[in-house]
DNA sequence: GCCGTTTTCGGCCCGACTGTTTTCAGTCG
């Protein structure tokens, strides 16, 4: 978690230089930041290690970063990014997920209404004060105040693969505590909701005051907002609020089945006790003299009650219980089913690791095969490949692929779909990739019914096999673009044309509900990273999630077709 | 501020879009 500190200090020094027009400075300390909150290791560790010069050992860091981040570990406070605090004393970070409100905005906002905040942009839009700025006009007004909407729609909750590894890290640290028997993190983490609100972690003890003690002064505890003997609460220094509920061993199955939820698929289940005259809480399953019938594992609480037991992602009470009553629940995919990544990066285009290095890691993670799907076209910012570098990257795809044994890997590209449909590179060098992924980069806000038209132009395009992150949305940041979803899906069935879910933390993208009614319609899914460095391949199992809780089988979804297979199912189109 | 088959200075991904203007600055990816 310190990384992720000096992550966002080096952010907002970078949004400082940029108020004041320095060219160079805000890339890069953004690029610092961005890095530094994907590394694995943590700086405060190389800098007890190797002092100075190991931190400028890392990418991105130099002689004066590198001393920043010395000067936070030694006094807590780093010099340059007060002094520029005092300058201009504005909450940047809070005007991080306000989108189109970049520097140079909020610097004139600052300096001619006084805006610090967003609860003070907010005023000012509502008062219709912005639009007396030059440069500024009602729809820029307009734009402020919906961007605040939709940030305000996701107000805190955090993102899944942002929590994650907090959660799991504090799972076992809960369970290596003594007298614990079992841990658990439940709620909408469990249920790997795209974004969670707090997270609810569940523990058996005997004793519960060692869990207790334990929990309520870990390191990462900002503050103590409720302790208690079964159950306390805290806040996270990443902002999140947790709580530890601890219960006896017997009723650990009853208390994960109601601290998972959702909260409708609990208040369906206790209707379904109650018919049977029992009664259903977090202690377990009782009946009407209040004696204790089962609560020791999930399984066996719906077995109780006439139901099979389903993963915790379907607990939304979308039509699960019913079919868990009638014994024909769906066999969704499971885990270790997906053998395959198929969207990634590499330093062909806006990746930071080569095309052996994105490998070897997908190798250790255990995917059979794996697709380098770098931008071609006209993305230039994202260092999109000529047809000079498409070729070079070939040849050393091969050259890594014959020099691994086990895994193989797919030559990919990732193309723009430009706004009339057609695709923006010749199909003759289209044919030539073993799968082509296209996406929407541009002109976000066409008419829906032009929108529609222009996916389903490139969905025909037989050269397209995938259509990448197909609604454009971005957790927190922007709703998608619009068009007719349901098209969408017939004409990508029709054409064996894949839609992606894309497993990137802030995308993920198909959601849960798309994947459904894509699934309805026939349309074959495919997962990929969208990883732009080795570490982020692990974010599989975020789409893995989502895939679940569209309720995808294990045919639905083609990363889980062995490598010839998939050949196969791509040329088949 | 970082970096180096351009190597200790002088470069630093750049094109499209939007909303404001009437030629362009700001934002985004």
């Amino acid at each position: 978690m310190f990384n992720s500190k000096i992550a966002k200090i080096f952010y907002q020094i970078a949004e400082f230089y940029a108020m004041q027009d320095d060219k160079f400075r805000p890339r890069a300390y953004e690029k610092a930041a961005r890095l530094i909150s994907e590394m694995e290791e943590d700086l405060s560790d190389i800098y007890k290690k190797s002092g100075v010069k190991g931190l400028m050992e890392v990418e991105g860091i130099g002689k004066g970063m590198a001393e920043h981040i010395e000067e936070y570990i030694k006094t807590g406070k780093i010099g340059v990014f007060e002094k520029l605090k005092r300058g201009a004393p504005i909450d940047l970070l809070s005007f991080e997920a306000i989108e189109g409100v970049g520097p140079k905005m909020i610097k004139i906002l600052y300096e001619k209404l006084g805006i610090r905040n967003v609860q003070d942009l907010e005023k000012a839009a509502r008062a219709k004060k912005i639009r007396t700025l030059p440069h500024f006009g009602e729809k820029t007004e307009e734009n402020i105040l919906r961007s605040i909407e939709l940030s305000r729609e996701h107000r805190g909750r955090f993102s899944l693969g942002y929590v994650s590894p907090l959660v799991s890290k504090i799972e076992k640290d809960l369970a290596s505590s003594a007298g614990v028997k079992k841990v658990l993190a439940c709620g909408s983490f469990r249920r790997r909701k795209e974004t969670v609100g707090d997270i609810d972690f569940l523990a058996a003890a005997d004793d519960s005051h060692a869990a207790m003690e334990y929990f309520i002064s870990m390191p990462n505890v900002e503050k103590i907002i409720a302790r208690g003997a079964t159950k306390s609460s805290v806040r996270l220094d990443i902002g999140i609020d947790a709580d530890l509920r601890v219960v006896p061993e017997r009723s650990f199955g009853a208390a994960e089945q109601y601290f998972t939820g959702n909260k409708d698929h609990n208040v369906e289940l206790r209707k379904i006790a109650i018919k049977k005259g029992w009664k259903l809480n977090e202690y377990g399953l009782f009946d009407k003299n209040n004696k204790f019938l089962t609560g020791q594992t999930e399984e066996e609480i719906y077995k109780k009650l006439g139901l099979d037991w389903m993963p915790p992602e379907m607990r939304e009470n979308r039509g699960e219980i019913e079919l868990a009553q009638k014994h024909q629940l769906p066999k969704i995919v499971e885990y270790d089913e997906v053998l395959s990544d198929l969207q990634m990066h590499t330093t062909y285009s806006d990746g930071t690791h080569t095309v052996r290095e994105m490998a070897e890691e997908a190798e250790r993670l255990g995917r059979k095969y794996i697709a380098i799907t770098d931008h071609v076209g006209h993305l230039k910012i994202a260092g999109a490949m000529d047809i000079k570098t498409i070729e070079k990257q070939w040849r050393e795809i091969e050259k890594v692929d014959h020099a691994m044994n086990g895994i193989k890997i797919f030559k990919g590209c990732e193309v723009d779909i430009n706004p009339d449909g057609t695709i923006a590179l010749e199909n003759k060098y289209l044919a030539k990739f073993d799968i082509v992924l296209g996406s929407i980069h541009s002109n976000f806000k066409m008419p829906k019914n032009e929108m529609t038209k222009r996916l389903i132009r490139a969905i025909e395009n037989p050269h397209i096999n995938i259509i990448a992150h197909p609604t454009g949305r971005i957790i927190f940041r922007r709703s998608g673009y619009e068009f007719d979803f349901d098209a969408i899906c017939q004409a990508a069935a029709k054409n064996k044309t894949i839609l992606e879910i894309n497993a990137y933390p802030s995308r993920l993208d198909l959601n849960d509900l798309n994947i459904k009614r894509a699934i309805g319609c026939g349309v074959k899914l495919s997962l990929g990273t969208d990883a732009h460095s080795k570490n982020q391949l692990h974010y599989l199992e975020l789409g893995i999630a989502q895939a679940r809780r569209g309720w995808a089988k294990k045919k639905d979804v083609v990363n889980c077709l062995e490598a010839e297979e998939l050949s196969k199912f791509l040329n088949r189109k």
